[in-house]
DNA sequence: AATCGATGTGAGTCCGGTCTCAATCCTAGG
DNA sequence: CCTAGGATTGAGACCGGACTCACATCGATT
């Protein structure tokens, strides 16, 4: 009746309770169900309300009540299956508790991660859960975390700082995986990873993400467990793009002393290198062993289906929403945080190497 | 030096005045740019701010500017990499301007659409972006546009609702590779949908969406187009789960008069499907062709490589993205809109159906 | 030297809710 | 019939910025 072209400004509690003749204070009060409101107030305020079509301003209600009622998340890369997957897992979660969530990616740069969370934090929201790009750069959580706001890290951990982390252990799987490569009889693994460092891989040089240093810590102790060396010269970082990832597959495969088995460090680059593998004619798994992080659907639909290391990503993601509520609404840690293990899934792709 | 556990309550703009010893409207218009401020008085504001370590309340900003910098966006399931990367899109485009993205699934139901909507609008949000759940129950989009506030629809057509509305044009590439498929020979040509209905899919029933009507429309005009008969038997709704997929995809190829090709409404429908069909011990395109929407990465890995209908995702997110920037700016619509057309790539998963 | 317009500055209002506090009503117990 | 105590109610403060307005200040103009 009342949609007019009058409709630039809302309808506020001060407008309800003019048309219900009863104070500001009173329509506030039946509105927001709290107080004592006669039954004759809050019939004439509702039905004022509802004639309206009063929505309230939850910014104006955050402001006082100090709660916004959302959570920041902060990914990598939400494009990303493993990451659309897990942000699945925390959205269902908020939802269920009332909250909503603000995403921003990162692309796994550290300045942009120090940005997200600092505009976060400016739209005060009730929490955050943030899957770092880097182990190491970690202030910008620290402050997070000292200031009070309740904070979860998805994925990857980051030592030192005390606080909530949903991860699954690395080191185990990678120990199980490559260990299952070397029974298989490799002794050339290959592990290419997007991480970005300033220069190419060296033996023991230190790495900024505790999810790829914690791999290479259980490869290289599958390999000492077999007595065995390292192969060192195979592991492959800073594999961004489609276009490098292919090249540095190429490199692997063609070198003089060439790499077995190729361990891809998450399903986007996986996909690369076996597109890289078909171009070159070779196939898996007679020419190259394959095993990639992710247990993505399609992995069962290639010929052979991939052996991968499947994580419980879309649990994970619910569970450091469910942390992370819990830690908002005050309540104590649970005496024990749920463990999350990833998985070898064995399908076809890892054979005994090809005799040369 | 100041933070000690006195870090309940966060520093002001007040507080930050009477530190730099001016005024709040002062201490305001040296923090905020804006207005005129003496240049002693802007650096000991600064310093002061500085110290205290100040963070503007973008809530209570947004409550006088009436501006959150914050654009809602409501879609399907982040989870289905279509949508990933459409609100890759999106959040690209929408920090480059200087807005946040809330991201609310509704898991295709209108009701939790409806739901989000209304919270998003509370949460004051500058625009909305919604792929609509269905094309006809619109009326709370109708609402959001005529209260005024900024609204782009994504994916999905709504008649009769007069909003700039990203999406490609079904019927079109519908009716293209549908053409591709009867000219292989095909007659028996399948079309599976997750589109939810009451009852099952008859000859002529209205449909929800507009992207699935669209797609019928295109089918039926290439069977005609071909003077033939489309084989409205083998249309299926109601494609939920990866179960209730195989089970159509058993029924349709098993059934006296089976399909010969299937096309797979959507790439998360289309895994399991191929995975389906593999499991009868078919193969592709010997026994069945198939063709899906959405060219995922992985369906170049498969054998054969998918032929899929190729949509410029990440562009039309970006796109939608860009229009509703466009509208919260008050700028006026561009002359001409981008038009996006899908694109059918062939790969290897259509040939000639097997003959009897 | 008187005047004028361009800064500078502080007090105070406003945004749209929540919440405190004191005043007013009512009703049951004495 | 009187009164204590709970139920109601309205005025107004407050959250943390943005912004209006009235009141200086001050160098420049004539």
């Amino acid at each position: 009746m009342k949609s007019d072209v009058s409709r630039r400004r809302d309808v506020t509690v001060a407008d309800v309770a003019r048309a219900a003749q009863v104070s500001k204070a009173q329509a506030a009060r039946a509105l927001g169900n709290y107080g004592a409101v006669s039954d004759d107030v809050r019939e004439r305020v509702l039905a004022a309300a509802e004639e309206l079509d009063y929505r309230p301003n939850e910014l104006a209600r955050s402001m006082n009540t100090g709660k916004s009622h959302t959570i920041g998340v902060v990914v990598g890369d939400i494009e990303n299956p493993h990451f659309g997957l897990a942000t699945r897992g925390i959205t269902d979660t908020a939802k269920r508790s009332g909250y909503n969530v603000i995403l921003i990616n990162t692309d796994e740069d550290t300045a942009a991660e120090i940005d997200a969370v600092r505009v976060l934090l400016d739209k005060r929201v009730d929490g955050l859960i943030v899957a770092p790009a880097s182990s190491v750069e970690t202030q910008h959580l620290r402050r997070v975390h000292e200031s009070g706001r309740p904070l979860v890290l998805l994925d990857r951990k980051a030592p030192g700082l005390d606080v909530d982390t949903v991860a699954v252990d690395m080191e185990d799987i990678s120990h199980e995986s490559t260990s299952y490569l070397i029974n298989a009889g490799h002794r050339r693994i290959a592990f290419i990873s997007t991480l970005r460092t300033d220069e190419p891989y060296r033996e023991g040089m230190p790495l900024d993400s505790s999810q790829i240093s914690d791999r290479r810590a259980g490869l290289q102790r599958a390999f000492a467990d077999a007595g065995l060396q390292p192969p060192g010269d195979l592991i492959r970082l800073n594999a961004g793009d489609d276009e490098s990832i292919r090249k540095i597959t190429r490199e692997l495969l063609q070198r003089p002393d060439p790499a077995t088995a190729i361990i891809a460090s998450d399903g986007l680059i996986g996909l690369s290198v076996v597109e890289a593998i078909q171009e070159l004619g070779l196939s898996i798994p007679e020419d190259v062993s394959f095993l990639m992080y992710d247990d993505f659907a399609w992995t069962r639909l290639t010929t052979p289906p991939l052996t991968v290391i499947a994580q419980p990503v879309y649990e994970m993601g619910a569970a450091a929403a469910a942390a992370l509520i819990r830690q908002m609404e005050g309540r104590k840690a649970p005496a024990a945080a749920p463990v999350f293990t990833a998985e070898l899934i064995r399908r076809g792709s890892v054979a005994a190497p090809a005799r040369r």
